[in-house]
RNA sequence: GCCGCGAUGGCGGAAUUGGUAGACGCGCGAGACUUAAAAUCUCGUUCUAGCAAUAGAGUGUGGGUUCGAUUCCCACCCGCGGCACCA
């Protein structure tokens, strides 16, 4: 062959070698007049396995994506770090006693490495990570700030507790009533723990997501997980105090048809009416209060179909008709929902129904049905159906339609009477950030003698981690084992002073890092503010779906609380968001060691190079689909990758002979139209379809080349940069061989700082057009029309009309319609 | 149960969003080169009938709108993800 063989290895090991002496890309932080384009990558935990093909493709889509931005003009930031603290390395430490410190610099280097070997364009010099106290001072400070703003508090109250973690967890942390690291059952434990009140901003949360370019499904996530709901908040009382009793309801139309009403353990507590439950109830009604409290997660949901409860013996008055019905306690009634207190309407709601009956009692019906027989099983008590009817036994509102007028209606007569109000419930709940485990930030509070909790002083960050720490889980937080933290507290603090021993969690460390960003070295600010005024929003987003939920809301929250600070001028951090999906394993399963169908990129970049593996991931499918590995395609991009080498050789070869070269025509043109469906569908993310034009072409080139058909200068030129955001190292080594813009001691003159090439819409036009002939809807025949002429209407229909194939299905039959598609289609429409 | 997503050849996927379904790649079949194999190249490859031209069917199922539907509407089936005693 004419260029010799490609040697993937030794093109790919020389580039990333003068690339990195170069310091090509690097340092791009700084303020430029281009335009900006900020690129973020979710911020990867380094675990001990190394890179994932996972990993791979994404981090390849944004860098082809930042490459053609560059190429384009822009002044493009795409940097990188670590949300390096965590439990998997604090875990391998108890395991092994290496110090994390030191296997999670090892992760790094080793993921470092994995990276710059694929030729991700990041920007290594403004590299972050949480575990650094460059870092974490700054996430501590931003402890303070809300702490300023009453917005980080300390709460006592039940939390989720994982027995084999040894540590809170937050709510969105268990899954299934399951801690969502180790799968162990979560139990409930009354501790004080520390609160960012993120539901301060829920209102904000939900309208803000209007605002930004996000995957639809994602903004309804979101909207779902803060979970804002509108219901009627209706006074009952209780008889014996007299004492408000409000219920929520979304459904307060079946007022009347209340028989008994519940309340949340918890609610019923705060009320403190234990006192007025009479005595020989009391001990029952504690005894309820006591197992509630110390049920698990797990158990609640066994409980889920057996609803248990307990009568209070006092009675509940309803504003609507006066009926006196009892009062309950039941855990099925959940603190924080509406009002923790619930109207039984048994005859309408399927759960007050199956309490109704375990408790024996009245079932009353106040919606009829059409159905008889829908509306006999009502009326007998044998179902409850939550369904639109006609309002039955429900005074002068009787005939209206429950679920439509009678609803509006009702409600506002409760309101005008004055025992109803309106009252909005969120899902939402604050935030426990504190963590009893020791590979985190610490947070930044001290205790006076008294116990009283104090910030530490802004002078005394970073609030170090410190060193002499026993791993060993025991139920208590391991930096209490640690002499040198007492001992630094009391130095700065006072005798008898104690540091608070949690750590914050994670998601404080990795819901900031894209601000960090901005100005990563700065010693003086958490980022400058000209620097996070020019860098932000986010232009793109790519993150995978998993991090739907959490993650996104707590950056949200941040970035509107330091916006109110003043220090942010943006409200929502990431403007443009889009996921990518799971690379799965050849047998279309998650890869997982256990099925060992876990396929290892290094091996791949060995085997066929970084380009093919880069090319290959974004030739699979689109980004934001699941797609199971095919070992054997991976060879196909690879034969593709070895014919670029081939031609491009073989072409400038021919130009070496022929000074004056002209591309041939066919293969112009299809330059050019592989140069407007790239332009258009990299900034869309459409990469597969990008690649799939270009083997086109090189199938085309390949053809052309047995009659002697090849491309200009200018435009081989045109190819190679097309290629480049996709096969960096081939790329550059096909310039280098034909370009020749490397002068020893000069500026870097590489093909990544070459411009994206133009498109020429003339060029780009086929000569003639194909139109299908249909006759009643299916195609008869095909036809070429001449570019110039397929807009003419009468012209085409003429020229269709006298085709032999088309002469046959109209033989004899009156045309009805004729329908004209420029350029596509003609049709008619006989009888 | 609720919310969301998806379904196209043997496989991964294309289809300018109402205009020629199956681009590109994999696999498979046949052939060339070779002592042979691998590699490479050439041709073919949705299904059915036919030597063929061609005809018919076809984008999960059943209906509908339209000259024309993978695309829009209605009802369902299956798979995946999230939430779930939320009143």
């Amino acid at each position: 062959m004419a260029g010799g063989i490609y040697n993937h290895t030794e093109i790919e090991e020389k580039w990333q070698q003068v690339w990195a002496s170069l310091r090509l890309f690097q340092d791009t932080q700084q303020l430029k007049a281009q335009q900006k384009e900020f690129l973020l990558f979710a911020f990867a935990y380094p675990s001990g396995s190394g890179l994932h093909v996972g990993h791979v493709e994404s981090k390849t889509a944004l860098d082809i994506k930042a490459r053609f931005s560059r190429m384009n003009g822009k002044n493009v930031y795409f940097p990188v770090g670590w949300d390096a603290f965590g439990l998997p390395a604090e875990n391998y430490a108890i395991k092994t006693g290496i110090h994390p410190v030191e296997t999670t610099k090892a992760a790094i280097n080793t993921f470092r490495q994995q990276i710059q070997r694929l030729g991700i364009s990041y920007d290594w010099a403004n590299e972050t990570a949480t575990n650094h106290p460059d870092y974490y001072r700054w996430t501590q400070w931003l402890f303070l700030q809300l702490y300023k703003k009453g917005l980080a508090y300390q709460g006592l109250g039940m939390v989720n507790w994982c027995p084999s973690c040894q540590t809170v967890l937050a709510n969105e942390q268990v899954v299934n009533g399951k801690c969502e690291r180790c799968d162990s059952l979560v139990e409930q434990r009354d501790l004080k723990q520390w609160y960012f009140k993120i539901t301060e901003y829920k209102d904000e949360l939900l309208t803000g997501l209007d605002d930004v370019d996000w995957p639809e499904p994602t903004r309804q996530q979101q909207r779902n997980w803060i979970g804002k709901a509108k219901g009627l908040a209706i006074d009952f009382s209780l008889e014996e105090t007299g004492q408000k009793m409000t219920v929520w309801t979304k459904f307060w139309e079946t007022v009347f048809g209340v028989t008994f009403v519940v309340i949340a353990p918890e609610a019923f507590n705060k009320m403190n009416l234990l006192e007025k439950v009479s005595v020989d109830r009391r001990a029952e009604v504690e005894k309820y209060l006591e197992t509630a409290k110390h049920k698990t997660e797990e158990e609640r949901r066994i409980g889920e179909k057996d609803k248990t409860g307990v009568l209070t013996g006092l009675t509940v008055i309803n504003p609507v008709n006066g009926s006196k019905v009892p009062l309950f306690i039941a855990d099925y009634v959940l603190m924080g929902v509406g009002t923790a207190v619930v109207m039984g309407v048994p005859a309408h709601d399927e759960r007050d129904f199956a309490f109704a009956k375990k408790y024996n009692l009245p079932i009353k019906q106040v919606v009829t049905y059409t159905d008889q027989a829908l509306d006999q099983a009502v009326r007998n008590g044998d179902q409850a159906v939550e369904a639109p009817g006609l309002l039955v036994n429900s005074g002068v509102f009787d005939g209206q339609e429950a679920w439509g007028d009678g609803k509006q209606a009702m409600a506002d007569w409760m309101i005008k009477e004055g025992f109803a109000d309106w009252q909005t419930t969120y899902k939402l709940r604050d935030w426990l950030i504190s963590r009893q485990r020791y590979w985190g930030a610490p947070i930044p509070v001290v205790y006076d003698p008294e116990g009283q909790p104090h910030p530490v002083k802004e002078e005394h960050l970073p609030w170090v981690l410190p060193v002499d720490v026993d791993f060993k889980p025991t139920g208590e937080s391991p930096l209490k084992s640690s002499k040198e933290f007492i001992e630094r507290t009391e130095r700065l603090y006072g005798v008898g002073w104690r540091p608070e021993f949690d750590t914050m969690d994670t998601f404080v460390d990795s819901s900031w890092y894209f601000l960090r960003y901005c100005d990563s070295r700065n010693k003086e600010k958490f980022a400058d503010e000209q620097k996070l005024a020019h860098w932000l929003p986010v232009d793109l987003y790519l993150i995978g779906p998993e991090h739907i939920v959490l993650h996104l809301l707590y950056s949200r929250f941040f970035t509107k609380f330091l916006r109110d600070e003043g220090y942010l001028k943006v409200d929502e951090p990431f403007a443009k968001m889009r996921h990518q999906g799971m690379i799965l394993g050849p047998d279309g399963k998650k890869m997982s060691k256990s099925k060992g169908n876990v396929i290892n990129p290094d091996e791949i970049v060995e085997e066929f190079g970084a380009d093919t593996l880069r090319v290959y991931e974004m030739f699979m499918g689109p980004l934001e689909t699941d797609k199971p590995w095919d070992p054997r395609a991976v060879a196909g991009v690879y034969r593709f990758l070895r014919r670029v080498h081939g031609l491009v050789l073989d072409n400038k070869q021919q130009l070496q002979h022929h000074l004056d070269l002209k591309s041939s025509l066919p293969l112009q043109r299809k330059l050019h139209q592989t140069i407007r469906k790239a332009t258009f569908n990299i900034p869309q993310l459409k990469f597969n379809t990008v690649i799939s034009t270009m083997m086109e072409l090189t199938n085309l080139w390949e053809e052309e080349k047995k009659t002697a058909g090849f491309l200009s200068n200018e435009d081989l030129l045109s190819f190679i940069l097309l290629l480049a955001p996709f096969a960096p190292f081939l790329t550059e080594e096909l310039y280098s061989l034909c370009f020749s813009g490397q002068e020893k001691n000069d500026e870097y003159r590489g093909v990544h700082v070459q411009s994206w090439p133009i498109f020429d819409p003339v060029l780009a036009q086929e000569e003639n057009v194909n139109f299908a002939v249909q006759v009643n809807g299916k195609i008869r025949a095909q036809m070429q029309v001449e570019a110039g002429q397929a807009g003419e209407k009468d012209f085409v229909l003429k020229k269709a009309k006298e085709l032999a194939e088309v002469k046959l299905w109209l033989e004899g039959k009156a045309i009805v319609k004729e329908i004209f598609v420029p350029g596509k289609i003609v049709s008619f429409v006989v009888r």
